[in-house]
RNA sequence: GCGGGCGUGGCGAAAUUGGUAGACGCAAGGGACUUAAAAUCCCUCGGAGGGUAACCUCUGUGCCGGUUCGAGUCCGGCCGCCCGCACCA
């Protein structure tokens, strides 16, 4: 019989007019069953969909469906992170509104993921864009700074003086601006900062319990984080040397154990004391002007060489009674971290060494290596970073480091000379606080009016939301807000006189900080509702790029800690299994004269590329991540009206485990296509052939063929339900694949052997498990191979099959018998046969005494269930 | 520099966590069907060698060594690639 070629492009729209009209993926925030939260990162509305979101929302839409099909009340929702700098960008260059292009992409996007037949509640999306949202946003920043979680601060940032705009650090190609190309200076500005360091130790201690998170994020995390144990130490300044008002030095040490090798201090150029310096010192505030001019690439930092200015005041060493240091100011000191200023150390830290021997410092070293001789041993150009044992340090002398840590914390933090101690103990972090402020108009505008008089006044709750004007120009560069007079300029809220709204919008990073707590109830009249909020979260599993393994999951950890002091929700991590997915790539193609070519434009013949075109010749590069600059991209829609969003799917869910980087090619797609119609060929022969009726009336006791066609699907069945459990999709398409073949076979069989009524039921109950297995991944085709075997629902509707545990058992089992560890044979014996009955039949085996041979016997190793080794 | 990960056929990968290495897919080769092609179906497919043959032998998971009856998996030492952070005191 001939079946007709199943069609995608009939088939596909069809299911999913059914799904939507049904609305079977819609979610009710008062159902009895178990919750179970699935979301993958949402996308930027950039236009189109690329493979990377076919990767991310097919993996999450597998997990939903099966979720679904096992009995679980799914959250499966989808929103679109809409602000920031591309829609500005194309104001500026096409002159279509911010929000109109935005909103374009979205509907756009909107289409081609529906195309996807993901099993999405729609009635939830929302965009971060939508006043709706960030009105509430508003809320949420005004309840903050209520709590004292907002700060206004000056900090140094990246300004880029064409644009007149900060720049984010990536935004700093070679020190110049990415757009403007302008050189970057760094400027202070006041700036509204999220205290996220306030969480520093909870969001670390808190990695240890993210059990279901990859190890490689929270390492991430972890280091980002920075945690170190020291010393805060105040060195007493010279009186006679000091400026006025300037009494001790602070300085920040994980290393109070090298003190007696310190030859010298050192503050950064930004520090209170290099700056009153150089109000008075020419020389110094040369100096400090030439380091900020310094970039801050990492090109830089690493060319960089190591040089100060010697400010000629001296501090007293805190444990050499007489002993004064001389102090720099010195470029390689951060004010961002510990104090602003440290004490060299030259023999065991190799930037104090550099620094050293560039002016020509003391290096006496502390810390003598395991084994060398305390006499001999010098320090060249390297300095010694590692163990051993004290000299040259008093009191600390024969210690080992970390007891010389201890004698020297304990000394300094007990009360000294003078009755005040010189020093504590200190925990520090590198976790700095968020800088939310972006001089942007595409953005959520940050609830505040500066009034003269009467400072940073938030708007009253009852005025919000701010909205963004619409009437806006992007003909000069720089942020449209701050020259909208109509809009900026409005009464305090408090004393009524006139003043300026605040014209920065908050980072796009705010946005996506707790959209996921928003999808719980989306139209709520606050942030979030609480009842929704606390039953939906934390998510389940959490889907993205790794891309984000800082940035975002670390902002949105602090979020929800933040929510939930604000009385927003009741817990404080809000993904519970998170998995960060790798990268599509593809080949890349470059004509003669280096330009690089789209896939569609090339043909490949026997390893050899030509333009499809013009038949010139290409030349094959390298495998790379799919990106609109090099070309290498495929767009998905072509894809799905060639083959069907099926068969880009388990194309997707094929072959690479889903944390690898995964290679989109041509005959791997074909492959998949193979598939999806080898399954349909199965599927409508076999349900034509074989009456429905069969389902239940075969004995099915009755027929050998019978029980091994229901043992082989049910065993699928359990594995591919393990696959999934773990994510491991690639496993569970290669169980899918050996069952349609295991399923062939019998089925074919009947020609030589035609089936009995317990032949056909069992092949249906098989091939209806089949369906269902692969229904999470290949939706579309489930649909039609369900209706085909006769079913009366739906499959993306339907529970998941049992499993009946009694199939998997075996009473007969094949073991293999090895000889001195290689493989010579295998018996076949009762599950639970005695131990020498399996050494008897393994020594009979015709190639068991082959390769004993001559030797004797000297011990049988039966491992039950597993393997025979014979020892010869 | 610091931290982490990974090395298995021509390729993407499996291997129940110490128990038959290479499941499954792609590519390749051979065959069937066809006037032909497409589509489909069957066979072969880590390497070397042997046999008329069903088969047999040796060898093989980056390299060297160790533990074990048994190692892709565990331990020690190298080599190579990838990722993250990076003047963090």
């Amino acid at each position: 019989m001939t079946v007709e070629r199943y069609n995608p492009a009939e088939t596909e729209p069809a299911w999913q007019a059914v799904w939507e009209k049904n609305g079977i993926f819609q979610t009710g925030n008062d159902d009895p069953r178990p919750k179970y939260y699935v979301l993958e990162m949402f996308p930027y509305p950039s236009g189109r969909i690329h493979m990377g979101h076919v990767r991310n929302y097919t993996m999450g839409d597998v997990v939903a469906r099966y979720k679904r099909a096992k009995g679980f009340n799914v959250l499966h929702p989808m929103g679109w992170d809409a602000f920031g700098m591309p829609a500005e960008n194309a104001a500026m260059e096409r002159g279509i509104h911010p929000a109109k292009w935005t909103y374009d992409n979205i509907a756009a996007m909107r289409k081609q993921l529906k195309s996807m037949g993901l099993s999405i509640d729609w009635d939830r999306e929302f965009a971060t864009c939508d006043v709706e949202y960030y009105h509430q946003q508003q809320k949420l920043f005004l309840d903050f700074l209520k709590a004292g979680l907002v700060d206004r601060k000056n900090r140094k940032v990246n300004w880029d003086p064409v644009d007149r705009t900060v720049l984010a650090n990536e935004q700093v190609i070679d020190g110049r601006g990415w757009r403007s190309g302008a050189l970057v200076e760094q400027r202070e500005l006041t700036q509204w900062f999220f205290k996220i360091s306030d969480y520093s130790e909870d969001l670390l201690q808190a990695i240890g319990r993210l059990e279901r998170w990859p190890e490689k994020v929270r390492l991430m995390q972890s280091n980002w984080i920075g945690r170190s144990e020291g010393l805060q130490i105040r060195f007493a300044l010279e009186p006679d040397t000091a400026p006025e008002g300037f009494s001790e030095l602070e300085v920040y040490t994980t290393r109070p154990d090298t003190l007696f090798g310190a030859s010298f201090m050192a503050v950064a150029p930004d520090h209170p004391l290099a700056r009153k310096i150089a109000e008075t010192n020419t020389q110094a505030a040369a100096f400090v002007a030439e380091c900020q001019r310094m970039g801050t690439s990492l090109a830089d930092i690493e060319m960089a060489e190591k040089r100060g200015y010697d400010t000629r005041i001296r501090v007293a060493h805190p444990l050499i009674e007489g002993h004064t240091l001389p102090v720099f100011i010195a470029n390689f000191i951060l004010m961002d971290y510990g104090t602003g200023a440290i004490f060299g150390c030259p023999g065991h830290d190799q930037r104090d060494l550099d620094f050293a021997r560039s002016y020509d410092l003391p290096v006496i070293p502390v810390v003598l290596p395991d084994g060398a001789d305390s006499a001999a041993f010098t320090i060249e150009n390297e300095a010694f970073t590692g163990e051993g044992l004290m000299i040259n340090s008093a009191f600390l002398d024969g210690m080992t480091i970390p007891e010389a840590k201890e004698a020297v914390a304990d000394k300094l933090s007990k009360a000294a000379f003078e009755g005040e101690p010189q020093a504590e103990r200190q925990v520090n972090f590198r976790l700095r606080d968020w800088g939310i402020s972006r001089q942007r108009y595409w953005g959520c505008p940050i609830p505040i009016v500066h009034c003269c008089d009467c400072g940073a006044v938030p708007v009253p709750e009852e005025d919000l939301p701010v909205r963004l004007p619409d009437d806006v120009s992007f003909d000069k560069p720089g942020n449209p807000l701050d020259r909208h007079s109509a809009w900026k300029e409005v009464p305090c809220p408090k004393c009524g006189r006139p003043a300026d709204r605040e014209t920065d919008t908050m980072d796009t990073f705010v946005d996506s900080s707790w959209y996921f707590a928003r999808f719980a109830a989306p139209r709520a009249k606050t942030p979030t509702e609480l009842t929704a909020v606390d039953a939906w979260l934390p998510i389940d599993q959490y889907i993205g790029g790794v891309e984000h393994a800082i940035l975002h999951l670390l902002y949105s950890r602090f979020f929800t800690r933040a929510m939930r002091k604000t009385g927003h929700c009741s817990l404080d991590e809000p993904f519970d299994g998170l998995f960060t997915q790798g990268m599509v790539c593809h080949e890349t193609y470059k004509d003669a004269e280096g330009h690089w070519v789209f896939p569609e434009e090339v043909v490949i013949e026997d390893g050899v590329a030509r333009q499809r075109e013009t038949g010139a010749p290409v030349t094959i590069g390298h495998i790379e991540s799919m990106s609109k600059s090099k070309k290498n991209v495929i767009d998905p829609d072509h894809i799905i009206e060639r083959y069907g969003a099926d068969t880009a799917r388990w194309f997707m869910l094929s072959d690479t485990p889903p944390e690898r980087d995964i290679v989109w090619t041509e005959a791997g797609v074909e492959g998949a296509w193979r598939f999806v119609q080898r399954i349909w060929r199965l599927v409508a022969e076999a349900s034509e052939e074989i009456s429905p009726t069969v389902e239940n009336g075969g004995d099915t006791g009755e027929s050998k063929r019978a029980q091994d066609i229901r043992r082989t699907a049910h065993r699928a069945l359990a594995s591919v339900e393990d696959d999934i459990d773990k994510l491991h999709f690639n496993r569970a398409v290669a169980q899918v694949y050996e069952l349609s073949n295991q399923l062939y076979g019998y089925w074919n069989g009947r020609e030589a052997i035609p089936f009995t009524p317990a032949d056909s039921a069992a092949m249906r109950e098989a091939l209806t498990i089949m369906v269902q297995l692969f229904a999470p991944m290949m939706p579309h085709l489930a649909e039609t191979c369900w209706q085909a075997l006769d079913k009366k629902n739906l499959v993306s509707n339907a529970a998941w099959p049992v499993l009946d545990e009694s199939l998997l058992e075996q009473t007969v089992i094949t073991l293999p018998v090895q000889v001195n560890g290689k493989k010579r044979g295998e018996v076949t014996v009762p599950k639970n046969a005695d131990k020498s009955d399996i050494e008897t039949a393994a020594l009979e085996l015709e190639g068991v005494l082959r390769a004993i041979g001559e030797k004797p016997v000297r011990k049988v190793i039966v491992v039950p269930e597993r393997i025979v080794n014979v020892v010869a």
